[in-house]
DNA sequence: TGTGAGTTGATTTTT
DNA sequence: TCAACTCACA
């Protein structure tokens, strides 16, 4: 097995300190890695995945789990340079929960094409439980009851085990509704994101055949970012981890950041009483950032009490002081940095890439952006309107969802009259209670509508409509996902009324549409064969915001703290350090939230590598209200007397007037549509070369091509003559059938298909596009 | 039934 | 500030 080790692994591991090296050549039993920031923690697990190779252990036994797409996206291109091609389990918990759960679906009692519901379809739901239980809404918010159950399944509390703390009224609500709620998302064969995990859990606990199979499957566990591990997590790995407890967890408590979400600090701070035979290594040197910068982080954080305490240390340059900015509004604020990222451009001295802009609150990305528009400062946020809780994207994806669940109410609901086609809410209320009176699915109840009640003929007339597309479209449930995605296209007529809109926002969201079509053809890509339906959706359904961030694209970089986390950058700037938002208002009078965000804080600043600067404005606009702030008492916690504190910004030149004179005006052409979440700016393309920019990211990863940019590729496309010319909804012309339209694609290459639908005499023909005499009709 | 204007009410972080 | 929701009207 030592031929599964690249040459670079061996010698990589020569590079490596002490401390490393003992990590990394540790085999069996378990394994505690606390890690500093910078402090080479992901190349130290990726090694040692490489070494448990290299000793010979099979790439099935191991399974290294991270908490997003993107830890784990890296930790897999990094394993494949140290050895390539190995079938190592390398995902997030909720994916390989996912995976877990749908082969033993029937254990929980769910069918193995079950949905997994995202944020706004639980939200969907349980408003619906709500309103089942009754409850009154005026002094509780949906949102507090869904954290409040969120919590007890993270807690792994079941449904009929959980009781609310006495004497508070939100107790006794959820009391209600977590059933009810637990209920609904069973009778739709749905799960919420915390059902993966508390699903898992209880399978494993319950069925111990189960759980040592699986034990035994996987002998050798990773876990990263361990401090961030809830109790369901936590009981995942430890019931993985009984006949072979070669579990190896890494993390750093002063990184703890998700709290909210259940994250449970003791996890990691009593890793070692769970183990007692465990080997502890403390990295501690950080490579990352310069002296100046770990100092400060150093003094931050050593106000938490409930931390195991740590060294930091580099051997990085002193470098330049840190900064502490004070703005008089939030507007110079934004306007300062955006200047100074102009003149460090300008000067040649950096890219946009090596900035990054850090806030506590996505509602403050705002302002950055504007004054990053008006500097002409090409950038990325991550976040904006994600990709995939787009409308477009989420009303052609519900349709996706009932094909392969037909008892997800949700996506009925969502799609029923979506685009309108005469089914009114009154319609849909009374399938509704037909359906709750005879305990069916929304679309069961909508195919015996001559059943109901009370519904009007031409009520009755559309729903019956909508059911004969609906079934057409089961007919390809198991074709190419491209092909499915474009059957719902046509059948459901979507296209056609974006098409007939004149409204630009519907010309976008074609676009999208067909960005959608291009998302799932590299899904047939990485996927040959058919019938892969449900694995599409359950990648669709777990990929995140964090994972549309571009490394590659010359942009600055606008993202919330949390978001920042495992990432670097030259320059960092940290705005709105202000009393209310960091630390947040919620987390008031509660010294454990206020320590949690501390070290969210911590994170944002060991990010930088080079230069950093922390900033606050004396007003800042709130609620559409100019108020004064207090700054954060964070700020009175940092080393002051070293760095470099500064209000004066006034008597900065006006960087506006400077660019203005400086680069040529192209804001013209730029998109101000708030919903975009990116853009490219041609001045600056001399830095970025040609090639790199035609360069496709795949957009399940990326989310964040413009629909403008793919509007020009599409026309470029259009004066070459191959099968990838060919769009899905274009008219074409056949020699012998005559007029069509393209309402389906699929495949790739010299295989690429179509199916296009003439004239209702000749019906739909399938072609091989390569050879049929299929032309554009203009 | 569908649309558009007007009102309200809510604002964290993410798989 | 802005998005979601309600309500009145066509």
């Amino acid at each position: 097995m030592e031929a599964a080790l690249s040459p670079q692994a061996r010698n990589a591991h020569q590079s490596l300190t002490a401390a490393q090296l003992s990590a990394v050549e540790h085999v069996d039993g378990p394994l505690l890695i606390l890690a500093g920031p910078g402090s080479g923690k992901t190349r130290v697990v990726t090694h040692r995945i490489a070494h448990l190779l290299g000793e010979g252990i099979s790439a099935r036994q191991i399974l290294a789990l991270t908490f997003t797409n993107k830890a784990a996206a890296e930790m897999r291109s990094r394993v494949e340079k140290l050895a390539p091609r190995q079938p190592v389990w390398m995902g997030t918990f909720h994916g390989f929960c996912a995976r877990l759960l749908r082969l033993n679906a029937a254990l929980v009692g769910l069918s193995e094409n079950y949905s997994i519901y995202d944020m706004d379809d639980s939200h969907k739901l349980l408003v619906a439980a709500i309103e089942d239980e009754r409850v009154d809404l005026s002094h509780v918010t949906p949102d507090a009851i869904r954290q409040a159950i969120g919590w007890a399944k993270n807690n792994l509390i079941t449904p009929d085990r959980y009781t609310g703390s006495k004497g508070r009224q939100l107790g006794g609500i959820v009391e209600r509704v977590y059933p009810a709620y637990q209920r609904r998302l069973l009778r739709a064969n749905a799960v919420d994101f915390d059902d993966l995990l508390m699903h898992v859990a209880t399978l494993l606990r319950e069925n111990p055949e189960v759980r040592a199979k699986l034990d035994e499957r996987y002998r050798y566990i990773l876990v990263d970012e361990y401090q961030d591990t809830n109790l369901a997590q936590y009981a995942i790995v430890r019931a993985l981890s009984i006949d072979h407890p070669n579990l190896a967890v890494t993390g750093d408590p002063d990184q703890s950041i998700y709290g909210w979400r259940g994250a449970n600090l003791s996890n990691i701070l009593e890793f070692e009483k769970d183990f007692p035979s465990v080997k502890v290594v403390r990295l501690e040197q950080n490579y990352r950032s310069t002296k100046a910068i770990l100092r400060v982080a150093d003094q931050l954080i050593c106000h938490n009490v409930r931390r195991k305490k740590k060294q930091l240390f580099t051997d990085n340059a002193e470098g330049a002081a840190v900064r502490l900015n004070c703005y008089p509004t939030q507007r110079d604020e934004a306007d300062d940095i955006a200047a100074q990222i102009v003149t460090a451009v300008h000067a040649g001295k950096r890219r946009p890439r090596d900035f990054a802009v850090f806030y506590r609150i996505n509602a403050l990305s705002r302002q950055i952006e504007h004054a990053l528009r008006e500097h002409v400062i090409p950038y990325q946020i991550v976040n904006g309107v994600e990709f995939f809780q787009r409308k477009e994207i989420k009303d052609v994806l519900a349709y996706l969802h009932l094909i392969n669940n037909p008892r997800s109410d949700v996506a009925l609901l969502r799609i029923i009259n979506t685009p309108t086609r005469g089914i009114g809410k009154s319609t849909v209320v009374k399938l509704q209670d037909h359906a709750r009176k005879n305990s069916l699915p929304l679309l069961d109840a909508a195919r015996e509508a001559g059943l109901v009640e009370g519904l009007a003929k031409k009520s009755l007339v559309a729903v019956a409509k909508f059911v004969a597309m609906f079934d057409r479209l089961g007919e390809v449930a198991t074709a190419h996902v491209e092909a499915i995605v474009g059957r719902v296209l046509s059948e459901s007529e979507y296209e056609e009324v974006l098409t007939n809109s004149e409204a630009e926002e519907d010309q976008e969201r074609l676009a999208n549409l067909q960005e959608l079509l291009t998302a799932a053809r590299e899904f047939d890509m990485r996927n040959p064969g058919q019938g892969h339906l449900e694995q599409f959706l359950e990648e669709t359904s777990l990929v995140a915001d964090t994972d549309a961030w571009e490394s590659e694209s010359d942009k600055v970089t606008l993202m919330t703290m949390h978001a920042a986390k495992g990432l670097e950058f030259p320059v960092v700037f940290i705005i709105a350090c202000e009393q209310g938002l960091l630390p947040h208002e919620r987390s008031r009078n509660d010294e454990e939230k206020v320590e949690e965000e501390r070290r969210l804080l911590f994170v944002g600043i060991t990010r930088a590598e080079e230069e950093l600067q922390l900033s606050y404005a004396d007003y800042r606009m709130f609620r559409g209200q100019a108020a004064p702030t207090i700054p954060s008492p964070f700020l009175m916690e940092l080393p002051r007397d070293e760095m470099q504190l500064s209000s004066s910004i006034s008597s900065r030149p006006r960087a506006r007037d400077w660019e203005e004179s400086q680069l040529p005006r192209v804001e013209a052409e730029l998109s101000h549509d708030d919903g975009d979440v990116s853009f490219d700016v041609d001045d600056f393309s001399q830095v970025e070369p040609e090639e790199s920019k035609k360069k496709k990211v795949p957009l399940l990863v990326s989310g964040v091509t413009t629909a403008a940019s793919l509007l020009a590729e599409q026309e470029n496309g259009l004066r070459r003559v191959s099968p990838s010319m060919f769009k899905h909804g274009m008219t074409v012309e056949h020699r012998e059938y005559g007029i069509g339209t393209i309402i389906s694609l699929s495949g790739e290459g010299p295989k690429r298909r179509a199916t296009v639908r003439f004239a209702a005499a000749t019906g739909e023909k399938s072609f091989v596009l390569m050879h049929a005499n299929l032309q554009p009709v203009e």
